[in-house]
Order: structure tokens, then C-alpha cells, then sequence
RNA sequence: GCUCCCUUCGUCUAGCGGUCUAGGACGUCGCCCUCUCACGGCGAAAACAGGGGUUCGAGUCCCCUAGGGAGCGCCA
């Protein structure tokens, strides 16, 4: 039997953390069986259900690697097939009509509440006559679920989960208007839709026992079922927009690199031994249901740092350029970039890239950290870069001079002559580094320096040295 | 309130009754490397929620308590 999964996302909003890795979920396990991963929007919210949400969804994907199998199937233009179960159920004697209103059903659930009995409908409408049904009234199509014995949800992560049938109502079906409830439309889809594997987020538990009794009362086959655990803020709280719940371009914005977003994902309640690192390739032959954990993890900033600094670092010079580039849209205004490198800049970003790459964490700290290969003369330099020249200015006095006299302009040469400079004074090598570092890049960290006076060229590093020591007292 | 799920270092996790004086990774703190910051290397502190059982033996199985999470819609 071929494996089919499928990622059903309701077009509400973006494509947040928990959402990704579902879709991750999904496509490698379908990937590891040489399976398919299907897509189907769950729009049949028609009030929430935007454009912009399901293209937010499509994007993040495609962000993410992540591609699906077949056409996007919308759960909407499924409609009439709903109906069409639900009436064939209510033929069946297996679903009925329930004429109970809204605020019947809200007083049910007022009076339940105020006994401390559980919010469920009392099936009032059950086992009634439909003579009895008042007029004027658009019934909805409710389950006649059992009332007895238990229903078994048997799944792949969380072991076998067991419900009394008593605990468990009548649901709706379909909907006074004729649309579909979410909980017929995914039993109809999956079915229809050949799905043998369901992975998704845990909170949809309940639902399972739920759509189980679905699936008996039509008497199809269930998938298989894996409900992994939700991922929680950083605090242990539910992801709320404050922390954590964003969508997935919002950590593009953020200079995070897929792989690095996968990595991280995969390993957020999934294990394979003690490996941390994982190709993608290595990610879909190892992957199974069977190690992913029964406890909901905690979103951990500093450990997808740590993976996205790996990545960037293995990551080749240009392709990282590349990267930048795609989100400087957002980022180059702010540093008087604008949009696109100029082809200058660009190439000395790719020159530079080795030394910069070291030492950030995402592309925005890497944009930030090739300020002195944007900036414009004269430099502004930061607190710290001030106070490294207020103090070293004087051991540069002298030291343009030589740099001048350097024909064949490289890291090897020019530490030569800065070394030199630094012994005839008899001082440390880092007490003329670091003033230089500081009148060069404006900073007081920066790639080597040495690499830094490379990329830069002979006549920007003078010029730069020059705006900062011509003022300099004679030592 | 009711139902269901969960509980190993701060965090992600390994552990599938004895090999656990509990391993790895991130983070933290030292040291080394060093022109700065990183990277890298070495090292340290840091956990089986609590209580009962079962067993020759429990982090591993069962129960209870506590804590956390999810669901209880004519939302998905």
C-alpha cells in the first residue's frame, strides 16, 4: 500500500511554527515510504477563509522546501460530496435532524456549566418524530454516534486512547445552510482522498475518537493516526502572537535559513539517537512515527541560532550573498543599501564572506556585520571603536605612510607591514590592530583584519585612515 | 466543571527492567587558540516532579497527587 499524507491547513492565517513542522512531518514520512504528501486547504470557514492566507500558506511552504503532490485541493468545492455522505447517513438511520436552536443550545450549555456537568448536547432531537419539527426551522444533520461501549483511537504516537462513548455527543454534520462541519469534511476527504496516513497536531485528539465514529457509521476504514505534540512558547505557555506564533516568513525576515529551520524543526519532538545535524536526505531515511515524543516542547531561540550558524557557515560564499539578497528588500533601506547590491558592493560581499560568515548567527546579523564594506566615509564609529581610537590613535601615527608604499596590496603584505609598525614601537600586535580595526570598520569586533584591509583595497583603507589620523598629535 | 494527553539538566532530547555513579546538543561558566569578535578544542556546573506499589532489581511497569497541555461550537 502506498503511503499518502496529507497537510490540511484552515486558510485563517499564516503558517506558523507548528504548522511547518506538521507539513514537515508529513512530507518526510510520506518521503521515507516513497509515498505522496497531498495538500488540501480546509476553507470551508467561509467568513475566515482569506486569499492572502492561503497564499501566505503556499509561500511558507515553498520557503520551507517543502513541496506536495497532485493539485491543491480546496476542501470548499468538496461541498456537495459532504452532503451528499451526510444525506446518505440520514438515510441510513445513522444521522437525524436536530431542530434545536441556537440559544437552546446555548442554555444547555449554561445549565451544564452551572451543574459541573460536561458541555455536551443532550440529544434531545435524537429518537423524535420528524412530525415534531417545528416549521420554518432549517434542521442541521447531526450523528447518531453509539451510546454505549468505548470508541478506540489507535494511534502512532500516543498508543491506544481510550473514550466512553457516553462522553462523547452527537455532532453536526452538516450545517443548517447544507455546508459541511470541518469534522464530516476531513472523514469524506481523507477517505476520498486515499489518505492512509493522518499527522497532525495533537489538539485534534478528541476530533479523532470523533471522526472514528464517522468512519464506523460509513463503515470505511480509518488511516493510521499520529497526533504529535504541540510546540509551546519559549515560557511553556500556548503560542500566542507574542511569543513564538509566527508565520514562517517572519523567520525569513529574520535571516534564518530553511535547512536550519528544518533541522530545528525536525529535532522539536523528534529524535534519532543523539544526532543533531541533519541533511535533508538524512532527515527523510530516518525519519518514523515511532521516535517522535508524547510531550509538547518549548520554542528555543538560541538553539536555532546555533543551527542557523551552522548552516550559514557550511553554506557556499555566493549562495549566502544570495540569500541576503532576497530579503534586502526589507533590510537595505534602513542601511542606506537599498534593494539590490550595487555590483561593487556585491563582489566585495562575496570577497568578504568567508571572514563574516564566521561570526554571525542569521543574515541579518551578517548584513550588519559587513557594515564597513557599505559605509560611507567618513565612518561613523560606535562607542566602542571611539573609545579603542581615543586611546590607540597615536600608534597609527605613521603607519599610512608605509601602507602606502605597499605595491602588491594583499592580507600577507599588508600584516607585514602592520606588524612591523607594531614592533618598531614596541608594541602588541593588538594595540595597533585594534585601533586600526576600530578607524577602518567603525567597530570593535570585525572579520581579520588583515582580510578586512584586503577586501577593502589600498585606497579605501588609506582614505578611511586618513579621516581618522590626520588630527592625531605627533607621538 | 467534564474528557483526553503529557512530566529526564534552564531548553531540545537519549534511555525501550540490570550495561545509569543517567548520555548528547543548545545555552551558561572556566581554560586554550588569538589582532577583536566569532569559529574550533578542552573542561565544569546542571535533570529522572512527589508519594505509594510490582519486582531479586525501576528513569524504564502500575496507581495516586501535583503541575503543564489539548478538547468540550451549526470554527477548523
Amino acid at each position: 500500500m502506498t503511503v499518502v499524507t496529507r497537510f490540511a491547513p484552515s486558510p485563517t492565517g499564516f503558517l506558523h511554527i507548528g504548522g511547518g513542522r506538521t507539513a514537515l512531518f508529513n512530507w518526510l514520512y510520506a518521503k521515507r515510504h516513497g509515498g505522496k504528501m497531498l495538500l488540501r486547504i480546509e476553507d470551508t470557514d467561509r467568513e475566515r477563509s482569506t486569499e492572502a492566507a492561503i497564499a501566505a500558506i503556499l509561500d511558507g511552504l515553498q520557503w520551507l522546501g517543502l513541496d506536495w503532490d497532485g493539485d491543491v485541493v480546496y476542501q470548499f468545492s468538496r461541498a456537495a460530496r459532504h452532503k451528499e455522505v451526510a444525506e446518505s447517513l440520514l438515510a441510513q438511520g445513522r444521522a437525524y435532524y436536530c431542530y434545536a436552536s441556537q440559544q437552546e443550545l446555548e442554555e444547555m450549555r449554561e445549565s451544564a456549566r452551572k451543574d459541573g456537568r460536561p458541555l455536551r448536547y443532550d440529544g434531545r432531537w435524537r429518537d423524535r418524530d420528524p412530525s415534531e419539527a417545528p416549521v420554518g426551522v432549517k434542521p442541521v444533520i447531526r450523528l447518531k454516534a453509539p451510546t454505549e461501549g468505548e470508541t478506540v483511537v489507535e494511534d502512532e504516537v500516543q498508543g491506544r486512547v481510550v473514550w466512553q462513548n457516553k462522553d462523547l455527543d452527537d455532532l453536526v454534520l452538516l450545517r443548517s445552510d447544507g455546508t459541511p462541519t470541518y469534522m464530516l469534511a476531513v472523514v469524506v476527504d481523507d477517505h476520498d482522498m486515499n489518505i492512509t496516513h493522518v499527522i497532525r497536531g495533537d489538539d485534534h485528539l478528541t476530533n479523532a475518537a470523533r471522526q472514528t465514529q464517522i468512519y464506523q457509521a460509513l463503515g470505511w476504514d480509518v488511516p493510521k493516526m499520529a497526533h504529535v505534540p504541540m510546540i509551546l512558547g519559549p515560557d511553556g505557555a500556548k503560542l500566542s502572537k507574542r511569543h513564538g506564533a509566527l508565520g514562517v516568513e517572519a523567520y525569513r525576515s529574520m535571516g534564518y535559513l530553511p535547512d536550519a529551520m528544518r533541522n530545528y524543526l525536525v529535532r522539536l519532538g523528534w529524535s534519532h539517537g543523539d544526532q543533531e545535524i541533519f541533511s535533508t536526505q538524512e532527515m527523510v531515511d530516518a525519519f518514523d512515527l515511532k521516535n517522535i515524543g508524547r510531550s509538547p516542547s518549548r520554542f528555543d531561540f538560541a538553539k536555532l541560532e546555533n543551527l542557523n550558524g551552522h548552516y550559514m557557515r557550511q553554506t557556499e560564499d555566493e549562495s549566502l550573498v544570495k540569500a541576503i539578497e532576497e530579503i534586502l528588500p526589507e533590510l537595505g533601506a534602513a542601511r542606506g543599501i537599498g534593494s539590490t547590491f550595487p555590483p561593487g558592493l556585491r563582489d566585495k560581499m562575496i570577497a568578504a564572506m568567508p571572514g563574516l560568515k564566521e561570526r554571525a548567527k542569521n543574515l541579518v546579523e551578517l548584513l550588519d556585520s559587513a557594515y564597513y564594506l557599505y559605509a560611507r566615509r567618513p565612518l561613523q564609529l560606535d562607542e566602542k571603536a571611539a573609545g579603542l581610537l581615543a586611546d590607540g590613535r597615536t600608534r597609527l601615527v605613521g603607519i599610512a605612510e608605509k601602507l602606502e608604499a605597499v605595491s602588491d596590496w594583499s592580507a600577507q603584505s599588508v600584516e607585514a607591514v602592520v606588524r612591523e609598525h607594531a614592533d618598531a614601537l614596541g608594541a602588541k600586535l593588538g594595540q595597533v590592530a585594534q585601533p586600526l580595526r576600530a578607524a577602518l570598520t567603525g567597530r570593535a569586533t570585525s572579520p581579520g583584519l588583515f582580510d578586512v584591509m584586503a577586501v577593502l583595497g589600498k585606497d579605501e583603507t588609506l582614505l578611511r585612515l586618513r579621516d581618522q589620523t590626520k588630527d592625531a598629535p605627533v607621538a
